[in-house]
DNA sequence: AACCATACCGTCTAGTCTGGATGATGCAAA
DNA sequence: TTTGCATCATCCAGACTAGACGGTATGGTT
């Protein structure tokens, strides 16, 4: 993800990487921020990034790929995952474990309203110049809180 | 989840725990082993599980609810998450940074077909004796596993 | 000119979690 | 009796989390 984001970004420091991240694929893969300093610098360290830092006041470090990382990056980009990953909802959670439908599908329906209405602004302004990765990420993104509003609306009390 | 896992097991050790996980709740919201025996002595000592110890041979910890574990439970359960979760797919991430669509896809639907072959087969088996929470929890895990496939096969050469 | 509010930016820590190795016990078959 | 397999528990290094904390730059106010 570190490498990717580095080069969509041509070069950028940690603190860059984070807003990039946060309404990008941070919407669907999320680290801490402090995270991405750490990263940042294992991957210098592996030889996947170049480090560079200002001389004076904030001493900013700025990273970009090397060949190596763009290699690495490559690669990992063109194995397939056959890893499907989880859903990790807690809201399932709880209802799996025995909690009353109704609330719980009130709260979740709200939630979920909110980010696919987050998404679809974010679809109408971004869907034409957005790289055709990342578009259907969203459109993903989407109908899986499509799918989510569905599936807490057919619960509950069926009002809202 | 592991006051949940062992309300609805009576008892139990972290090693069934195990056992109770992998089959239900380890399909949306997994965790190590090894956790498992290190939250349950945590839980212990907060004083929501009861712990006994065999005498002999293999000294197994067996845990039990107490009171104040109950109540712990009950009221986690009773208080509505608005917490989302997120999808943390792996394949949605290669996608994202510009992976080549057909290979992936190719990979993914094979994956998530074997997925939810395996939760229709549970689903049938189970359906009419499981916990309503449970079910339901299933249900909208053949939701999303069905929603995937939609969206793999969507992309691609649409030969699978 | 001194001050202040606010944004920007990076680091740190304790506790938790991960992935996987390691090793021990019990049980049944050869 | 040995051997092999399932059962069961623990340990470790490294990674990650949540969030506190502290420093730096900027522009506006007094």
């Amino acid at each position: 993800m570190v490498l990717g984001l580095i080069e969509n970004a041509g070069e950028a420091t940690p603190y860059q990487l984070k807003a990039f991240a946060a309404q990008s694929v941070g919407n669907f893969w999320t680290i801490q921020h402090a995270q991405l300093y750490t990263e940042c610098e294992r991957l210098a360290k592996a030889g996947l990034l170049a480090e560079e830092r200002e001389k004076a006041g904030r001493r900013r470090k700025t990273y970009r790929l090397t060949s190596a990382g763009r290699k690495a990056l490559e690669a990992w980009r063109s194995t397939p995952t056959t890893d499907i990953g989880e859903l990790r909802s807690p809201g399932l959670l709880q209802l799996f474990f025995g909690a009353d439908p109704a609330p719980l599908a009130r709260a979740q329906i709200e939630a979920h309203r909110e980010k696919l209405a987050e998404y679809e602004a974010l679809h109408g302004a971004a869907k034409d110049w957005l790289p055709d990765g990342q578009r259907l990420a969203l459109e993903s993104g989407i109908a899986h809180e499509r799918l989510w509003l569905k599936f807490w609306r057919s619960l509950g009390d069926n009002r809202s």
